[in-house]
Formats: C-alpha cells, structure tokens, sequence
DNA sequence: ACCTGAACACCGTTCAAGT
DNA sequence: ACCTGAACACCGTTCAAGT
C-alpha cells in the first residue's frame, strides 16, 4: 500500500503516524499498539511523534477519528445503493455496521471502548457528530415516506443507531459467542433484531407513553 | 471498608487480589491498573499474584466477573421490586443496566470493551451467561402475561438488551455528551429509547418479515 | 521548526532461591 | 505449597542538544 521512505520532513509525519498506526492496531491490538512502535515503522525516533501529538491519547483519537469516517461512509453508502428504499437504507446501514465492528475489532475497540471518552479532541467529537447525523439522514428519508412512527428524527435515530450499536459491541465483547461470525451468520442475526425493533416488542400498541 | 493485614497467606489471597483491584479500577482506570499495585495494595510482592493468576489478563477477567454479577442483581431487583408488572421489570431492569456502566465506568469500559474477548474462562463465559438468562426471565415473566408479540423469548431477550447495551455503551463512550449524566437525565432517555423499542420504528405493521 | 539520544520512572513476566 | 528479589525487555514521557 505504501513504499517505504527514508524520512519523513516536513508537515507530513502526522499523517504518515496515523497511517503507520492503523496496519499495528489490526495486528497488535489496542494494548500492542506502542508509540514506539509506531515511530519505528514510520522511520523516526520514538520521541519525533511528540512534534505532533501531545501524547499517545491524542494519537490514539485522531484513529478513531478514521473509524468513524467509515461509518459514515457506510451510511451513504446504504443510502445510495436502495435510492427509493428507506427501510432497507437502514437494514444496510446497520449491517455495514456490524460488518465494520467485526472486521475491525481492534479499530472498534478503540472507538468505543470508553478509553477516548474523556477526550474533547474536536477531530473525534465531529467526526462521531458526522457518523451519527449520516444515520439521521437515513431515518429522515423513511419520515418523509411515512415510514415510521410520529416522533422526532433524533429519538428514532438513537434508538436505532443504541440497537445495532449493542449488537455490535455484544458480539465483539464475546457476550454472544459463535465459532465464527460469517456473513451470513451476521446477515441472520442482523435480520432478526432489526425485524423485532421495527415492529416492536409489545402485542398490542397502547398509549404512547403511560407513566 | 476494609482493615489493614500484615500478610495474606493460605489461599485467600485470590480474592484478596480481587477485592484490591475493585478500587484502583474504579480510581485509576483500566490503563491505570497495575498487577504491581494491585500486589502493593494487598500486601504482598509482586510476584505473588502470579500463584493466583496465569496473568494480568486473568485477573481482569475476575473483576469482570464480579461485574456481571452485579448485572444479574440489578435483574433480580427489577423483577421482585414490581411483581405483577413485566413490562415495568424490564424498563426498572434496563435503568438498573444504565445507572451502572454511568457510575462505574472503568468496570464497564473492563468487562465490554472487547478486551477480553478472546477469553475462554469459565467464570467469565458463566457469569455474563447468567446475566443474560436473568434478563430472559423477565421477558418470560411478559410473555406469560401475553405482553410481548409472538416470537421466541431469546430473540425478544436479545433485541431488548442490544438497545439498553447500546445505549448504555454510547453514554460511556462519549458519543451522546452532556455536561453530567444526572440520574433524571438518564431516566428520561432511557424512557424515550425503550419506549420507541415497545413500540416498534414502523408507522404500520405490516407482513411478520419480508426480505 | 523539527528531530535525536540519553535518561527516568514505571510496567509484565520469568526464574532461581528461600521458608 | 507459597512467596520473594533480582533481572529482562519493554513502555510513555521529558529534556538538553543538535540541524
């Protein structure tokens, strides 16, 4: 993917660090992932990367920042490929979703891990706002076709966006345990929650809300 | 909470271990939790642990444990606190679940951060098993008084704690933000999520599933 | 302005040795 | 059987120094 240089000058070792990163965080995990190291595969010293990130959290942030793009890059992607689909916009979605968090366990891990939860990097925090809203979208298009119930876009969003989140983290925290997590076998369990949120758990629906 | 001894020796020094940790954890972090100062605070040397513990890891995987045990309280609590009232069991149940990953972040971000979970230990794999089964009652409490729609109690049982999870998981992990997470505050979303999940995302409910 | 090398305080883990 | 102390290879971070 990228040849190697023998130094990097300039302006362009902060982002040679993140991509260094990415490749040591889905070998090692978030607990081998080590400044050094990463400095070593990037071709600096072990203390260059301090020019550019105030320490290893900072480094860590700007990562996650990544994961979040492809989320939303998998939100605009269900959106394009069912243009007149809204449900299935947001089945696809939450199976992107799935798909990301199981392909990429340790990127995940890092995201939501709560390890990052302190931070007010604005790179993070705009790009989890950015994910988020791209979902909204999605639920948007469905109200303007009268899909869903009458409630506000943002209430609906989370309650979609907590569901497949929990599924997610659910699987790749080892609470659901399969030998393998095949595509199909997502696809399957994917179907099944999505199919009981959309409709609803409770027989008959009552008051809106009662207490 | 606990009195200062000189020395553990004999065979409760593994939960001596345990009990130590709990604090640090809750203090320090999971980054900040240090098998050495574990060790410091119990009194022994550093090494000592490793009588107990294959690893570090293995003594996470304890704490973890003790965490889902508190998980299955809080179930347990929900269900004889409102007898005659299932669907009120669940909601009390998924409040129980939030106002715990909120107020004890580090144990949270330990037991579902993906961390351990390639971990095969029994007690670990038994005490999140239990957790989720205690939940499952209390579905099977709604299903017997004809609550819940027509679909097998795991299916339910998984929709509902994927939703509770995820919310759950996006306060700590920062990506819902607000200035303090006040009891009332967390009472209020978790009414509108669960609310949205009893009643189902689709406007009209149509065929059981399609695709 | 950007990078280096030595240095510091700390880890997890191993191992020979003590009781 | 259970614990200790020294030792090893590794961290994150700081800082004086080089270009």
């Amino acid at each position: 993917m990228a040849g190697k240089k023998k130094s990097y000058h300039h302006k362009n070792l902060r982002d040679a660090l993140v991509e260094a990163a990415i490749p040591i965080l889905a070998d090692d995990g978030v607990d081998g992932l080590t400044l050094r190291k990463v400095a070593r595969v990037a071709g600096v010293s072990h203390t260059a990367p301090y020019r550019h990130f105030r320490d290893k959290a900072a480094l860590l942030e700007a990562i996650a920042a990544v994961g979040y793009q492809h989320l939303t890059a998998g939100c605009a992607d269900a959106e394009r490929a069912y243009p007149d689909e809204p449900r299935r916009q947001l089945v696809e979605a939450g199976m992107a979703y799935l798909f990301f968090v199981v392909d990429r366990p340790a990127i995940s891990h890092l995201m939501f891990s709560g390890a990052l939860a302190g931070s007010d990097s604005q790179e993070l925090v705009q790009a989890a706002e950015t994910a988020v809203g791209s979902l909204m979208r999605i639920i948007d298009n469905g109200k303007r076709a009268g899909l869903y119930i009458d409630r506000p876009s943002r209430q609906l969003t989370l309650t979609a966006l907590a569901t497949v989140h929990g599924l997610a983290m659910m699987i790749a925290a080892g609470m659901i345990r399969e030998p393998e997590w095949t595509r199909s076998k997502l696809r399957a369990l994917g179907t099944i929650v999505s199919d009981t949120l959309l409709t609803g758990l409770l027989r008959e629906r009552g008051e809106e809300r009662e207490q």
